[in-house]
DNA sequence: CTGAAAGCGCTAACAA
DNA sequence: TTGTTAGCGCTTTCAG
């Protein structure tokens, strides 16, 4: 059972001639050393290449410097744009500060809360970083209940600890309303998806508030489910009303997909005859013709934010007073016209 | 310094009216005690909701359960098609053996090696998985010297632990150009970007293989940057040349995006003048016009092999004997024709 | 400024 | 079948 043993902070102060303490001290109190011990002791321990036992270290001192994150399902027919750029901001992140990501995802027959009741019970992590949470998640609720620290990308109850950070979507679509209505626009659609996700019920609502604050006419259309095929059909229902909309503002650049296909099999000129906004700013938005004016969410601000939050919950024992709410930044290409 | 102690041992032994060994060995050798005294103490251990604490576990076992993954950055003007599917199949495979994923990230100044041996020396994982691994990998020289488990997605040397698990490119692209061959295609252009990643040599060696034993005329491009604006710059050379190719294989869906953007430009239609053959299938093929014709990598069953070799090395203690070298899987669509 | 003693929570080996 | 003893490697008192 490979027992792989290393050098023990024993084998240090045997080399130095010292007790253990002193190694102790030289790594958690170097203040208490005369100088030159300290020297010789840090030399030594660089040489042999000693760190201190991850798990022994925990035992006592309680701290694990590790942090949670139970990944979200990353479903390929509807792709999370946060697992790639949040999970890569969120590492670095969270290295800069000395803390690590440990994935979690509940085992088959396990709930979410189970999951976490596991994890807390076995002592494994400091805290959870939660993504993708509802207004009323249960794992916010649980992790409240429990007393055990957290922070959330995604808005909780006020009755509930205010360690979240938060895109200004709704800010972030009136925007791009605006725009529209810069350029002429006044009869726009809204294309979203069935789920009531937080996020997206946001972004309706930038929707809304954008249209009545410049006095357009909005129509709102619904994907039901998240294959391609459907998406397109919407679309195309979307594009063939009689009253057909000059702008399309989709929730998220998947959905967009949809617009270009549907406008494609209409000959309908994306960036000419109709205008198109959408929101994630996912890598491929770039690539498309004419490519697409979207809102690129801040990862690295919103990760640095949540895992500053964890921290201070963790070492301080204080929780934020209040959320942080991040302004999206528009991205202006070609798909909203010249 | 919260000391958030949970419920102990000690705590279950006393309420049970029994010694600490017992609630032990109710854990971890159940067979030892009489049934009832197992049945009343498994209840009281689920009711008072007890789980041993991991450090103190690990501590005295040596063992974490934990396998740790150096994430590769994740380039957004090249994502990497593994930081999406990849992690996720991992998460899933870990999780159905009772292990968890611990993301590792290098700290400013220090090196993946470096990183590595911090791991390896603090006891905080028990193996690492590798992915992205290069023919002649550092990581791989530096475990396999330190003596300490690891799995590799990709290959590694002969003289090296054979635990890797890896994708037979060469082979699915040779498929790829039988199928264009079969079609009627003559003159086939290869598009790759700079980089020499194995798999992308892989890749073009495929096509050098199925140029050669089909009897085609085979012309090979590369993409300067990593940019989209050059990458369509030499994809419009391509497409310009004197004997243009009738069909192209781009080394990945990535670099199929320039081909769709140069051909749009050129007014080329892709599936009508020109056919398209790629790798990896992304998400996004099937929103692409006409949809995509790739290679799909099995990342299931690469995850579950890495894993599983992973789990044989550190709980057995033996190396695999061979590499696993998984089949692509051909998606054909529209992009290369009827 | 340094050393000795105690104990974090657990399990393996042995004793009863 | 159950309890006792010892110690994993570390850090936190408290003496020297």
């Amino acid at each position: 059972m490979a027992a792989r043993r290393g050098i023990t902070i024993e084998d240090v102060a045997r080399a130095a001639g010292v007790s253990r303490q002193t190694i102790s001290n030289a790594l958690n109190a170097p203040q208490r050393l005369k100088p030159e011990t300290l020297e010789r002791v840090t030399r030594l321990i660089e040489e042999l290449g000693y760190r201190p036992d991850q798990s022994a270290r925990s035992l006592k001192s309680g701290t694990r410097r590790i942090i949670a994150y139970p990944t979200p399902v990353d479903d390929p027919a509807n792709p999370n744009p946060l697992m790639g750029g949040f999970l890569e901001a969120v590492v670095a992140s969270a290295g800069e500060v000395g803390y690590r990501i440990l994935l979690l995802r509940p085992r088959p027959g396990q709930s979410q809360e189970q999951a976490l009741d596991e994890v807390i019970a076995a002592r494994t992590v400091d805290a959870f970083l939660l993504s993708d949470v509802m207004r009323d998640d249960p794992r916010v609720a649980h992790l409240t209940a429990a007393g055990f620290p957290f922070a959330a990308f995604g808005r909780t109850m006020p009755d509930q600890p205010q360690s979240w950070v938060d895109v200004d979507s709704v800010q972030a679509v009136i925007e791009l309303v605006g725009l529209l209505a810069a350029r002429g626009h006044r009869r726009v659609a809204f294309l979203a998806s069935v789920g009531a996700q937080p996020w997206m019920e946001d972004r309706r609502d930038g929707f809304r508030a954008g249209v009545r604050r410049h006095g357009l006419v909005g129509q709102e259309f619904s994907a039901p489910g998240d294959g391609p095929a459907e998406l397109v059909t919407v679309t195309r229902e979307l594009l063939r009303g009689r009253n057909r909309p000059t702008a399309v503002v989709a929730a998220g650049d998947w959905l967009a997909l949809g617009v270009y296909a549907a406008a494609r099999e209409e000959g309908i000129e994306i960036g000419a005859d109709l205008a198109l906004a959408a929101f994630d700013d996912l890598p491929l938005t770039a690539f498309l013709h004419p490519a697409l004016t979207t809102v690129r969410l801040p990862l690295q601000r919103i990760a640095r934010a949540l895992i500053g939050r964890l921290i201070q919950t963790v070492e301080d024992g204080t929780t934020p007073q209040a959320g942080l709410l991040l302004p999206g930044e528009l991205v202006v290409r070609p798909s909203i016209g010249p």
